[in-house]
DNA sequence: TTTTATTGATTGATGCGTCAATAAAAAATA
DNA sequence: TATTTTTTATTGACGCATCAATCAATAAAA
């Protein structure tokens, strides 16, 4: 029984599940059926709506780019100092929305599969340019270029590498013990030393 | 013609190729018959040394960690002191030997799979608890225990985080740079600070 | 003659992508 | 308004390719 204006609400469905399916395998190798299945679908659907399985998960990767950004901005909307603003860059990975296992697992999944496809490598580094530039946004008022580079650097690869940790269920147990870490890095590379 | 003793040799043979194909690759998405084929023999006699895919796998993931341990062992018997320790520790993760693309992809290829595979998971356990402790080898001598532990913890998600951004081709260049910058971390957290 | 090394051929399973068919809504036409 | 036509939504069935794993066969060494 076919209501009109269902191609919205597939597409999300189906993105929403193929989340949950890579969370829950914990990797791309997730058939179509089983994500169409989720979604509460045929697989043939998941074909008509998205090509190729291929544009399915580059889809859902956008997807997760996206509400990362989203949060991301809101964040740094409410940041009155630089300092603030680096935090916010900070909370915005480890927070509940965000550092959650299926988001987790699509991450480093993604990550594998960026290897293969110039198209979700080109999406990756996007997100790796705008992490570090959101860190400099903040950091930039406290340090020295220079130094706020080698700072945003060093906090991209702490975020990345407790996520991996993380997926491993193995390292720091939960967000706070994440952001606490980071947080006391930071503090020990800017205190007593903010510009004039 | 088959020569006798040839068990060993195609054995470190196929876990080579294996090692090549997935770097090649980027992911655990090869095919016997590729690997087999690196390795000049045919896929029926992949089988017939590892039986199957899974344990071709295991055993090549193995022979990593154990190649990753005996230079760690290494670099530690010739460090004097507990600073020394550490820097030796992070060295060896950034040395030629390690930090090469082949390598850095299977990593994270074996990352993803271990999401899969308790087995896998054990063996990526391991690791994770052999780098702590390695690290906290020195740092133990130079920071109270908490502290230590902290910064093992930091040390460690920062290599892990410079591994996978080094495969994403993003973040630092080269070796050094990702050396220099978790010692400057280590400098900014362990000078001053020496126990009696 | 038994063991070790080796492979070509085959099988069976899996899974992507296609296609024709069905049906409801919307648009066009009478 | 009543009808026909087109568009949108949806799926079951199927073809086709890929690959892991097996097996029987071959041949050199012990």
């Amino acid at each position: 029984m076919p209501k009109i204006g269902m191609e919205p609400v597939r597409r999300k469905a189906l993105i929403d599940a193929t989340i949950s399916a890579i969370g829950e395998r914990g990797s791309l190798d997730v058939t179509m059926s089983e994500i169409a299945g989720r979604a509460g679908v045929s697989s043939a659907l998941a074909h008509h709506y998205f090509g190729a399985k291929d544009e399915l998960l580059f889809a859902t990767m956008r997807h997760i780019l996206a509400e990362l950004n989203i949060d991301t901005r809101r964040a740094l909307r409410l940041a009155m100092t630089p300092r603030q603003r680096v935090s916010a860059v900070v909370a915005v990975s480890f927070s509940d929305d965000q550092f959650q296992p299926q988001i987790i697992a699509a991450w480093l999944a993604f990550y594998v599969e960026a290897q293969k496809s110039s198209d979700l490598r080109r999406l990756l580094r996007i997100y790796a340019r705008r992490l570090h530039s959101n860190l400099m946004s903040g950091l930039t008022g406290i340090l020295p270029r220079a130094e706020a580079d080698r700072v945003a650097e060093a906090t991209a690869a702490l975020i990345d590498g407790l996520y991996i940790r993380r997926a491993l269920k193995d390292g720091v147990p939960n967000a706070q013990t994440a952001i606490e870490l980071i947080e006391d890095y930071l503090e020990t590379k800017l205190t007593g030393r903010s510009l004039p």
